[in-house]
DNA sequence: ATCACTTACGGGTGACGTAAAAATC
DNA sequence: GATTTTTACGTCACCCGTAAGTGAT
C-alpha cells in the first residue's frame, strides 16, 4: 500500500522541481526524499523518474503519478477538515437571531438543556439566518415574523417593547409614552449589535445621530456618564438591571417598537423545539 | 496526516465489526487494531468509537470516517492500478488483426521495430478492434477493407489468397483452382483463430464440418496424419513450410477467397505508420 | 566552488507481536 | 470457558538525519 507521506513527497518534488526544494519546504532532509521517491517507485513496481547523475525529472508515468497523488492528498485534507467540523458541530449548538434580546432569554436556558454542549449563537440579517438554518449551520433561529413552510417549524417565542433610556433631566423622562418622530434628532448611545432594531431607528429617526458602542458593558458606562439617550427594552431592563440606575424609561408608541419574536427550526429537528418549550 | 494504514484498518473495522475480525482479515494482531484506531482518533483529535469495557462501536463520526477512507483507499488503488496500466502501455505495442495472416508477416518486423517494447497482439471482429483502436487499447489495427475516414490513417498492406491444402491422393489435388462448391460438404481441419475466414467459409461452404484445433501446431500434424484437408494461404506457405510437406495447396478461384489487408491507425499516431512503412 | 542527487551509516520513533489482565456473554 | 478489548513490554522495521561521494554547471 503507497502511503501518504510518499505521495505528499512526490506532490511537493512535483511542485518544487528538485529534491532539495521539496525536503526544504517538507522541512526534511533531502535524502529523505530521494529515498522515498525511490521506494514509491519500488512499491509501484514502474519507473516514476529520469535521472542523469546529479538530474532527476518526473517521466510521463510520474506526472501521471502525481496528478493521482494530489487528488488523493486533497481528498485526505478535506476528509480530515470534514470530521472534524461534523464533530464540532455535534458538540455545539449554534443559534442564530435577528435581535439580541430574545438571545438574552434563551441563551441561559439552552446551555442548561444542553449541558454537554457548547451553545454559540450570532445576530444576522432574516436572510443570512434562513440561509444557515438550512444549511444545518443554525439548530435554531429567531425572526421577527413567523414563517408558514411546512419545512419549519415555528412557533411564537417572547415579545420585545422598545424603550428609549433617558436620565430624570431630559425632557422626555416625564412623558407616559413617546414617538419615534418625537425622539427624532437627538443623540443615541448605542449597542452596535442589535440585529433588525437598527434598521428600525435608523429608518423611523432619519434625523438621529447614533453613537454605537461595540462593548455592551461600554453602552451602559457611558449612557450613565453622560445626558445623551439610549435604548432599553422590556428584557434588557429585566437582563441588565444595572444599567436601569438614575434612568427613565420610555416606551416608543409606534407599533413597529414592539416585535414578536418566532423561534423556529426545520421540521426534522422538531424535537428540540419540543424540548426547549 | 493520516496514513493509509490507518484509513486501512478503520474500513477494516467497519466492514468486521470487531477488532477481531479486522485483525484476522488484514492479517496482523488484534492489539495493533486496538492501537491503530486510537492513533486515529487521536491525529484526528476527535472521537470515532464508543467504548465499553469489551465492546467497541462506531459512532457517528467515526461512521463517517470509515466512508471518506472507504473513498480514499478506494482512489489510491485506482491510481495504483492506473500508474501501473500506463507504465505497462508505454512499455507494449498491442496490434489488433482481423486475421492471423498479416500478423505473421508485421509481427517480426514490429519486434524489431519497437526492441524495447513488448509487442503484442490480438485477433478480433472489425467492430471490437475499430473501439479498441479508437480507446488507445491498440496503436494498429489489421482490417480486411479501407477505411476512409479523416479520423484515421489508413494504409494497403498485404494481400492474402485462400488455399485448399490436401495430400496427393485427394481428388482436388490434380485441379488448379477449386471453388467453394465444390470444396463444400467435406471435413476441414481448421486452426480455430483465424478471424475473419471462419465466417468466410463456414458461409461459403454451408455443407462442410469443420474440426477447430486451439494449437497452431497441432493443424500441421493432424492434417500430415490424415487425409483431411486444410486451409493454407500465400502467407502460411510461406511462413510456415514445414506444414507444406506432401500437401497440395489448390487455389480458392472464389473473390471472397481473396483479402486485401489495411494498416490502420489514429490520425495522431501518423509517425508510427510511417515507421513501419 | 556550488548545486543536486546518491550512498552509507547511525539513531529514534513507532508499528507490530506476544503475553496477560479485565470484562462480558 | 470463550470472546473481546485494553495494557504492558520487547522487537524490529523504517523513516529520518548527518556525512561523504559523484557528477554537472
Amino acid at each position: 500500500m503507497i502511503e501518504m507521506y510518499l505521495l505528499e513527497q512526490l506532490c511537493a518534488f512535483k511542485e518544487y522541481g528538485t529534491l532539495s526544494e521539496a525536503a526544504e519546504h517538507l522541512n526534511i532532509a533531502q535524502p529523505s526524499v530521494s529515498r522515498a521517491m525511490k521506494k514509491l517507485e519500488d512499491e509501484l513496481g514502474v519507473a516514476l523518474f529520469e535521472r542523469q547523475k546529479n538530474k532527476i525529472v518526473l517521466n510521463q508515468t510520474g506526472l501521471l503519478a502525481a496528478e493521482y497523488a494530489k487528488r488523493i492528498l486533497d481528498e485526505e485534507r478535506n476528509m480530515e477538515a470534514q470530521i472534524k467540523a461534523f464533530d464540532r458541530s455535534l458538540h455545539t449548538v449554534n443559534i442564530g437571531s435577528i435581535a439580541p434580546g430574545p438571545l438574552m432569554v434563551l441563551l441561559p436556558r439552552l446551555t442548561a438543556l444542553f449541558a454537554d454542549k457548547v451553545v454559540s449563537s450570532d445576530i444576522e440579517t432574516e436572510e443570512a439566518l434562513l440561509q444557515k438554518l438550512n444549511r444545518n449551520d443554525y439548530r435554531f433561529i429567531i425572526l421577527n415574523r413567523p414563517l408558514d413552510d411546512e419545512k419549519y417549524i415555528c412557533k411564537e417565542y417572547i415579545t420585545e417593547q422598545l424603550y428609549i433610556s433617558v436620565n430624570h433631566f431630559h425632557p422626555i423622562a416625564t412623558q407616559k409614552s413617546v414617538t419615534f418622530a418625537e425622539a427624532d434628532g437627538q443623540h443615541f448611545i448605542m449597542y452596535s449589535r442589535v440585529g433588525f432594531w437598527e434598521n428600525i431607528v435608523k429608518e423611523k429617526m432619519p434625523s438621529a445621530n447614533f453613537y454605537k458602542q461595540e462593548n455592551l458593558e461600554a453602552v451602559g458606562e457611558i449612557a450613565a456618564n453622560s445626558d445623551l439617550p439610549s435604548f432599553s427594552t422590556n428584557i434588557t431592563q429585566k437582563i441588565l438591571p444595572s444599567r436601569q440606575n438614575g434612568r427613565i424609561n420610555v416606551p416608543f408608541s409606534n407599533p413597529e417598537a414592539k416585535a414578536n419574536y418566532y423561534l423556529i427550526c426545520l421540521s426534522e429537528n422538531k424535537r428540540m423545539i419540543k424540548d426547549l418549550l
